[in-house]
DNA sequence: CTCGGTTTGTTCTCGCGTTCACAAACTCCT
DNA sequence: AGGAGTTTGTGAACGCGAGAACAAACCGAG
């Protein structure tokens, strides 16, 4: 996207690399659990779902962390990479919108153990200002810039209905926000230098709805003409 | 991934481009509700955040559905890509685990808006089954099979803690599901022929943090290092 | 010290997805 | 009717990511 200066640490990361990487560390976090100390790819590739190959090659952006012939040690790699990622530290994130969805977020432990500490829930709704959600309590979306500056808030979630996502989108951009985590069903406008990641639940169940059609058109089509290629499919 | 009979109807549609079928479908509902009965290309490119080569080649896998020099016409547009992916009928879905997340999907009103149908919650916990949410009542996890075969659900949504998720996901493969929705923190294992689709609002999260990392770190780096690439960023 | 076994890191190849660029096709105006 | 202006659909080039395969490096036994 944009030039980076290859300066010193920090290379180039792939962007699909990128995204798995989260997967490892939570796959590392579980090995560790378990108290395993020494992991080879082959074991921390089916932990992760993916396979060894695909895992050697992602590590290799991060650095040469591993023991030819050994393996990998898991706190070492596990440091390694969150430290890539960036949570080693705690990232201050508000959330936009405690409707359902951010009831969810706002009482989701996975944030917290994970490296973000959810600092202010916002709503426009003043009946919700009396609130108090998992131990922080909901203040008006006017307080935004005043909260971001006050907690170096660079992360913000926005669980608003579609028609508020923008206009909360654009106060966040205008606060000092630079990356945000949209849940929203709507496309973001952002000027460039702001990073934007859809989750949308209605998109993943019309991707599944795609397939599950085609399923049932192929096992149809099988029967109605020639013989096909069969799907093994345990019960 | 496995072969397709090339039969009829519906020829292979690489996968990114199914990813974004759902977009489009939000797009030009929005854009009839706005009242505009065509649009070309580059209308709908910019409704649904895409560059318009890329959404003429989408639609190119569809069918010519357009009219050169003059554009699409929504309505017909926005039923053919719905009958593509498979919304044009009702999707049965059962969600398992009806937590704070369970809640917010039992009462997403997007679902219903979209082609799918909510006509089960379940859970494990039998302090939930006197709930009702969203009009519909909490059952207990046991009755899956019988609901699934009632009803003829195919896709199925996991909503509970992770350890539970493998247990709930088996459960649902065994009742003839072949398509499951997991915002479970945990890679499921499932045979051959049924997809899963994961939602994970921490590993988004974490991508956004090295993103945001990497700015903060670039920004010092040109500050410390000799010149380099600047990002324009508006206030 | 040497040798066999094991596992990482990397190179190479292949396929998919994105983007550009342009011909084909349609409308509208004269 | 004909030509100018638009817009679609698609062929081709290009870059990225996935996977296979192998050399380099490490451990341990003898």
């Amino acid at each position: 996207m944009t030039e980076r200066t290859p300066s010193e640490a920090s290379r180039d990361i792939p962007e699909a690399t990128v995204a798995r990487l989260p997967v490892y560390l939570r796959a590392l976090t579980g090995l560790s659990e378990a108290g395993t100390a020494t992991c080879s790819s082959e074991d921390l590739a089916t932990a992760a779902g993916v396979n060894s190959a695909k895992l050697r090659k992602d590590l290799s952006y991060l650095g040469s962390y591993g023991t030819r012939g050994v393996g990998y040690d898991v706190e070492y790699l596990r440091y390694q990479i969150a430290r890539e990622i960036g949570v080693t530290q705690d990232w201050p994130v508000v959330i936009v919108g405690i409707g359902n969805l951010g009831h969810a977020l706002a009482n989701f432990s996975g944030f917290r153990s994970r490296g973000f500490r959810v600092v202010a829930l916002l709503d426009a709704d003043p009946r919700r200002h009396q609130e108090v959600v998992a131990g922080v309590d909901v203040r008006p979306f006017s307080d935004l810039e005043a909260i971001v500056h006050e907690h170096g808030v660079a992360i913000g979630v926005i669980s608003t209905p579609a028609p508020a996502a923008q206009d909360v989108a654009d106060h966040m951009v205008a606060a000092g926000i630079r990356s945000i985590l949209n849940f929203a069903p709507t496309v973001l406008a952002v000027p460039p230098g702001v990073d934007v990641r859809k989750v949308d639940l209605s998109i993943e169940l019309q991707i599944l709805a795609y397939h599950e059609q085609r399923k049932a058109l192929g096992a149809a089509g099988v029967a109605a003409a020639s013989e096909g290629a069969l799907e093994g499919r345990p019960a």
